[in-house]
RNA sequence: GGGCGGUUAGCUCAGCGGUAGAGCGUCUCGUUUACACCGAGAGGGCCGGCGGUUCGAUCCCGUCACCGCCCA
C-alpha cells in the first residue's frame, strides 16, 4: 500500500492482498480463498468468545442436503443469510450462524446404491450392515464438498460447530423425540394408505408428490347387475377393477339410487360386490356410477371405511398385478369373468395389465367407450416414478394435535412472517394437516426405535437395552427381539434442527443461550416441509418457538422466468459465476435483486452488474490510495467545515440510515440500492469528482480535511457494504489499514455523526450539482465539443450565487468545461446559448458553435413547458375544492411550484427577447 | 373448480393517495492522469381494461381480462 498506511499490521500482511493497488480491477481469484482461510483461522465466524456477554443474534442454516453441491438456489439463500448474520456480527452481536448438512435419506441411498451398481454389487448382496458402512464412507470421502462451496460463496458460518442429522448426538435427540411422542400417544402405528413409490419402495410424503397433468383415458365399462341389467362406471386406471368392492352412487341420484343395494358381478373376477349409497359419487362425472377400490385410491379409501368395505391389495411393491389377496373370489361366470385370464395378470405390470384388461373388457363386449381425458397422474418428485396409493402399515405422528400449538404461536405474533403474507399460506395448510407418515423404507437413515417381540408386541425405547429389560419383565429372559426395519423420514430429524444442534436432549448453555432463534430464512417452497415441522417439534419439546421471524424469498428463475433446473439445461452454476466475476459479484446481484418475497430473474448480465459495482468501488479506492488518502484516528466528522465534506457526511448519514432500516426489515434490494446510490452517485460521482481541484490546490489545510473526510466515508462505505461483498471491502480496508489484517468483520457498523450545519452545506452542493448539470446539458444539445471550454456569465445573479460561482470556478472548468465565470454585460452576445437556474440567467456566449435560430427554438421550447407546468398547476388552483380539502401544506406547495414556474418562464422569455432582438 | 401472487419505459423491477423512478438496453458525445467492467447528455410510460371512493388514484375498493404458482 501507499505511504499513507497507518495499518498496525503492516503492508502486506493481510493474506492475499496484493502489495500495491496498481490493477484497475479487483483481482477476485487472488484475494478470496486467503481472506476466507484468514477469517476462518482467526475465528472471526465463530459464537461466544469475547462476545460471551453481547445479545446472541442466531440463524439456523437449513441444513443442505449431504449429497448436494451449491446451486443458484442455494446461492441466494444463503447470501442473504450471511448478509443478515455479517450485519449483526459487525453491530457486535453474538451472532451464531449454525452449519450443517442433513442426511436426505432417499437422495444419499440413491446415490451409493448406483456407485454400488457400478461395482457389480447391490444393498440387497452386501446387507444392511455393508450398506450403512458404505454410506458413512461416502460420507466422508464425498460429504463435504457443499461445505467448501460455501465458503467460496462467503458464507461466514460457525464451522467448528457444524451438525449432521446423523451425528450421534442428533440421534440421541431423534430417539427421545421418537420414544416422548410414543408415549404420549403422539405417535402410533396405523395401516391406512399412503403414497407409494415403486422406484424406491418405500412410503414417501404428500409433501414430495408432484401432480403432472398427463394425456390419459377415460374407459367406460359395463358392470352387469346381478338379475339382470348394468350399470356404468368410467375410470381412469382399469387395472385397479380387480380391486373393487363396491360401486358407489350419490344417493340423491334420481336416475341410480334405485340401483343401491343391487349387486355387481365385477367383470374379470367374478367377484359380487354391492351398490351403494355416498356423496362421492358426484352425479354430474361421467354415467354417475363410480367404481371403488380402497387400497388404490385415497378417496374410495375413505369411502371404504364409511361402508366397511373389505380392501385388497391388487399391486404389489413394484406396482405389479397381485393376486393373493383376490384369489379366493375368483369365479368363471359366462361373457364376463374368466380365473384363467386374471391368472394371466399376475406379475404384470400397470401398464401391461392395464392394456390386457382393456382388450379383454373390449372381447366381452363391456367396453362401452374410451375417452381421451387429461387428468393429474402423480410422480415421486425424486424418482420420477408414478406414485401408487397402498395400504401398508406405517408409523405415524398425529400432526393434528402438535400444529395446533404451532398455529397459534403464529396468530398471537410470537413467530411472524415476512412478507406476512405467508401466514395466511403457513395457516391454510396447517389448519388442514393429515396424519405425518414417518416411517420410511430404507436402510439410511434414524432407524425406528421399536423391537417387537415374537407375539408382535412393541417397545418402543431409547435404546435396544432399554427395550429388552421391559420385553423380559413380560416375556422372561432370553426373549428374541426384532428391531423394526424402519428409518424416519428426514425431516422428522430436520424439524429437531433448532435445538438438536444446540445438545439437546441435554440441557446446554448454549441451548439456553441461543434458542430460541432469531430468524429462519428459507423459500417459501419449504414452508411446509421443514418451517411448520420445527414450529412444531420446537414448540413441543422446547416449551417456545424455534425462531421470531421466518424470512420468506423466492426462488430463483432464469431469465425468461423459469425455473432453473439441470434437466432443463437453464441452471446457471454459482461457481463458474464466482470463478469468472467473483463471489462479491455474485452477492451484489443477489441482494440488488431480491425484492420483498418474489422470485428473482439472475442471468449472467445481472451478476456482471454486480461486477461492475465492485469494479467501480475498487477503483474509488484506488483513486483514494493515489491521492495519499489514509485513515486519521483523530478525524471528528463533527468539526469539518467545508461545504463539500459536510455535504458528503450529511449523504453519508442519510445512507447509513436508510441501509440500516433496509436491513432491519429484510429489503436486501433497498439495502444495495442505498448502498449503490451513496457509493457511485454521490461518492464517486461527485464527491471526489468535485475534490480533485481541492486534493490538487495550494490549501493544505483544505485538502487535509478533504482527504480525512474522503477516509473516514470510504471507511463508512466499507463497512455498509461489507455484508453484501465481503471479499473486496475487507481487501480494501486492509489495505488502507482501518484496523488490523482482517478485522473488517468485525468491525462496528457506521453511526451517524453530526454534521455542522448541514442544510447550508446541502443547499450549497445541491446548486453546484444542479450549475454543473445544467451547462452540460445545454452545451450537449448545442453539440458544443467538449473539448471546447467556453465562459459563463451570470445575469440576475444574487450574491451569495456569484460567489458560489466563482469558488467553484475549478470544478466547474473540470466537469462543465467552463473556462471562467463573469458576470454578464449590459449587450447580451449574439451567439449565446442561455438557462435560467433559481434567480439567475446563465450566458454560455460560444462564438461560431452556437446555431441561434437552434438555441431560439430550443429557449421556445423551454418557455413552453414552464407556461404548462404553471398552467397545470393553476388549474388545480383554480379548483376551489382542492384549495378548500386539500392539506395546507400540498396548497402551499402548489402554490410555490405555479411561481416557480411562473418565473422560470418570465425568465426564459427575457432571455429569448434577447437572443431574438436586433443584433 | 378453490386460493394466492402478478400486470409500471424495449427488458428486469422499485414506488403504492399529492409534479412517474432505477439498472440494463437504445441514440449522441467523450480516452479531462480512479474506473470504457468508465464518464456526460438524450430519447422512451393513457402505471392491463372498465367502474367506484376522493379536492386529487399508478397507489384504496369493486369487476373483467391475461400471465404465473399452489391446492382439488
Amino acid at each position: 500500500m501507499g505511504s499513507g498506511d497507518l495499518s498496525p499490521a503492516g503492508p502486506g500482511q493481510s493474506p492475499g492482498l496484493p502489495s500495491a493497488m496498481l490493477d484497475k480491477t479487483f483481482d477476485h481469484k487472488a484475494v478470496e480463498q486467503p481472506l476466507y482461510e484468514g477469517w476462518e483461522r482467526a475465528g472471526a465466524f465463530e459464537a461466544g468468545g469475547v462476545r460471551a456477554n453481547a445479545e446472541p443474534y442466531t440463524i439456523m442454516i437449513p441444513p443442505p442436503n449431504v449429497t448436494g453441491s451449491l446451486h443458484m438456489g442455494h446461492a441466494l439463500t444463503f447470501t442473504l443469510q450471511d448478509t443478515l448474520i455479517r450485519w449483526r456480527r459487525m453491530q457486535g452481536r453474538d451472532t451464531l450462524w449454525q452449519p450443517g448438512t442433513d442426511h436426505a435419506g432417499i437422495a444419499t441411498q440413491m446415490v451409493v446404491e448406483r456407485l454400488l451398481g457400478q461395482q457389480g454389487t447391490s444393498r440387497q448382496a452386501i446387507g444392511r450392515e455393508a450398506f450403512t458402512a458404505r454410506v458413512w464412507e461416502w460420507k466422508a470421502e464425498s460429504g463435504g464438498t457443499i461445505t467448501q462451496q460455501l465458503r467460496r460463496l462467503g458464507a461466514s458460518l460457525d464451522w467448528p460447530r457444524e451438525r449432521f442429522t446423523m451425528d450421534d448426538g442428533l440421534s440421541v435427540a431423534v430417539r427421545e423425540v421418537f420414544v416422548t411422542l410414543y408415549n404420549q400417544g403422539l405417535i402410533y402405528r396405523d395401516r391406512r394408505l399412503v403414497n407409494w413409490d415403486p422406484k424406491f419402495q418405500t412410503a414417501i410424503s404428500d409433501l414430495e408428490v408432484e401432480s403432472v397433468e398427463t394425456a390419459g383415458h377415460l374407459w367406460h365399462i359395463r358392470y352387469p347387475l346381478d338379475g339382470g341389467g348394468e350399470v356404468t362406471v368410467a375410470t381412469t386406471r382399469p387395472e385397479t377393477m380387480l380391486g373393487d368392492t363396491a360401486v358407489a352412487v350419490h344417493p340423491q341420484n334420481e336416475k341410480l339410487r334405485h340401483l343401491i343395494g343391487r349387486t355387481v358381478i365385477l367383470p374379470l373376477t367374478g367377484r359380487r360386490i354391492p351398490v351403494i349409497g355416498d356423496e362421492y359419487a358426484d352425479p354430474e362425472k361421467g354415467s354417475g356410477a363410480v367404481k371403488i377400490t380402497p387400497a388404490h385410491d385415497f378417496n374410495d379409501f375413505a369411502v371404504g371405511q364409511r361402508h366397511a368395505l373389505k380392501m385388497p391389495t391388487v399391486l404389489d411393491q413394484e406396482a405389479r398385478v397381485t393376486l393373493a389377496e383376490i384369489e379366493g373370489d375368483l369365479a368363471d361366470v359366462p361373457g364376463i369373468a374368466d380365473q384363467n385370464f386374471v391368472r394371466t395378470l399376475a406379475g404384470q405390470g400397470r401398464e401391461a395389465a392395464r392394456a390386457a384388461i382393456v382388450a379383454e373388457l373390449e372381447l366381452l363386449g363391456l367396453l362401452q367407450q374410451v375417452e381421451k381425458h387429461s387428468h393429474a397422474v402423480p410422480h415421486g418428485d425424486r424418482s420420477g416414478a408414478v406414485i401408487e396409493p397402498r395400504l401398508t402399515e406405517q408409523w405415524y405422528c398425529n400432526a393434528k394435535t402438535l400444529a395446533q400449538p404451532a398455529i397459534e404461536a403464529v396468530e398471537q405474533g410470537r413467530v411472524s412472517f415476512v412478507p406476512r403474507q405467508w401466514e395466511n399460506t403457513f395457516f391454510a395448510w396447517m389448519r388442514d394437516i393429515q396424519p405425518w407418515c414417518i416411517s420410511r423404507q430404507l436402510w439410511w437413515g434414524h432407524r425406528i426405535p421399536a423391537w417387537y417381540a415374537p407375539d408382535g408386541t412393541v417397545f418402543v425405547a431409547p435404546n435396544e437395552a432399554d427395550a429388552r429389560a421391559r420385553a423380559e419383565e413380560i416375556f422372561g429372559a432370553g426373549v428374541v427381539l426384532t428391531q423394526d426395519p424402519d428409518v424416519l423420514d428426514t425431516w422428522f430429524s430436520s424439524g429437531l434442527w433448532p435445538f438438536s444442534t444446540l445438545g439437546w436432549p441435554a440441557n446446554t448453555p448454549d441451548l439456553q443461550r441461543y434458542y430460541p432463534t432469531d430468524v429462519l430464512v428459507t423459500g417459501f417452497d419449504i414452508i411446509f416441509f421443514w418451517v411448520a415441522r420445527m414450529l412444531m417439534m420446537g414448540i413441543h419439546f422446547m416449551g417456545d418457538v424455534p425462531f421470531r421471524t421466518v424470512a420468506i424469498h423466492g426462488l430463483v428463475r432464469d431469465e425468461r422466468g423459469q425455473k432453473m433446473s439441470k434437466s432443463k439445461g437453464n441452471a446457471i452454476d454459482p461457481l463458474a459465476m464466482i470463478e469468472q466475476h467473483g463471489a462479491d459479484a455474485l452477492r451484489m446481484a443477489v441482494c440488488q435483486l431480491t425484492g420483498p418475497g418474489r422470485d428473482i430473474k439472475l442471468s449472467p448480465p445481472r451478476i456482471a452488474e454486480g461486477r461492475n459495482f465492485v469494479t467501480k468501488l475498487w477503483n474509488a479506492a484506488r483513486f483514494c490510495e493515489m491521492n495519499g488518502v489514509a485513515p486519521n484516528p483523530f478525524f471528528r466528522p463533527e468539526t469539518a467545515r467545508l461545504p463539500l465534506c459536510r455535504w458528503l457526511l450529511d449523504a453519508a448519514n442519510t445512507a447509513i440510515a436508510e441501509a440500516g432500516q433496509a436491513l432491519e426489515s429484510f429489503r436486501f434490494d433497498e439495502y444495495a440500492g442505498a448502498c449503490t446510490r451513496f457509493t457511485w452517485n454521490i461518492f464517486c460521482d461527485w464527491f471526489l469528482e468535485l475534490a480533485k481541484p481541492t486534493l490538487a490546490g495550494a490549501d493544505v489545510e483544505a485538502a487535509q480535511e478533504v482527504r480525512d473526510t474522503t477516509a473516514h466515508v470510504l471507511g463508512v462505505i466499507l463497512r455498509l457494504l461489507h455484508p453484501a461483498v465481503p471479499f473486496v471491502t475487507e481487501a480494501i480496508w486492509d489495505g488502507f489499514g482501518y484496523g488490523p489484517a482482517l478485522s473488517l468483520v468485525r468491525a462496528p457498523w457506521p453511526e451517524r455523526h453530526a454534521v455542522f450545519q448541514p442544510e447550508t452545506a446541502r443547499a450549497e452542493l445541491d446548486w453546484v450539482v444542479r450549475f454543473i448539470t445544467a451547462v452540460r446539458t445545454v452545451r450537449s444539445e448545442m453539440n458544443v465539443p467538449p473539448a471546447v471550454l467556453g465562459p459563463v456569465q451570470l445575469r440576475d445573479a444574487a450574491p451569495e450565487t456569484i460567489a458560489r460561482a466563482l469558488h467553484w470556478a475549478d470544478a466547474a472548468r473540470r466537469l462543465a468545461r467552463v473556462s471562467e465565470i463573469g458576470i454578464a454585460p449590459t449587450q447580451t452576445p449574439a451567439e449565446c446559448a442561455q438557462l435560467v437556474l433559481d434567480e439567475a440567467t446563465l450566458l454560455l456566449p460560444l462564438a461560431g458553435l452556437i446555431d441561434v435560430a437552434a438555441e431560439r427554438a430550443r429557449l421556445g421550447r423551454e418557455v413552453a413547458r414552464a407556461l404548462d407546468d404553471a398552467a397545470k398547476v393553476a388549474r388545480k388552483l383554480a379548483n376551489e375544492d382542492f384549495v378548500a380539502r386539500a392539506p395546507a401544506e400540498i396548497v402551499a406547495e402548489n402554490r410555490a411550484r405555479e411561481a416557480l414556474a411562473r418565473s422560470e418562464a418570465a425568465r426564459l422569455s427575457a432571455a429569448l427577447a434577447r437572443l431574438a432582438g436586433p443584433n
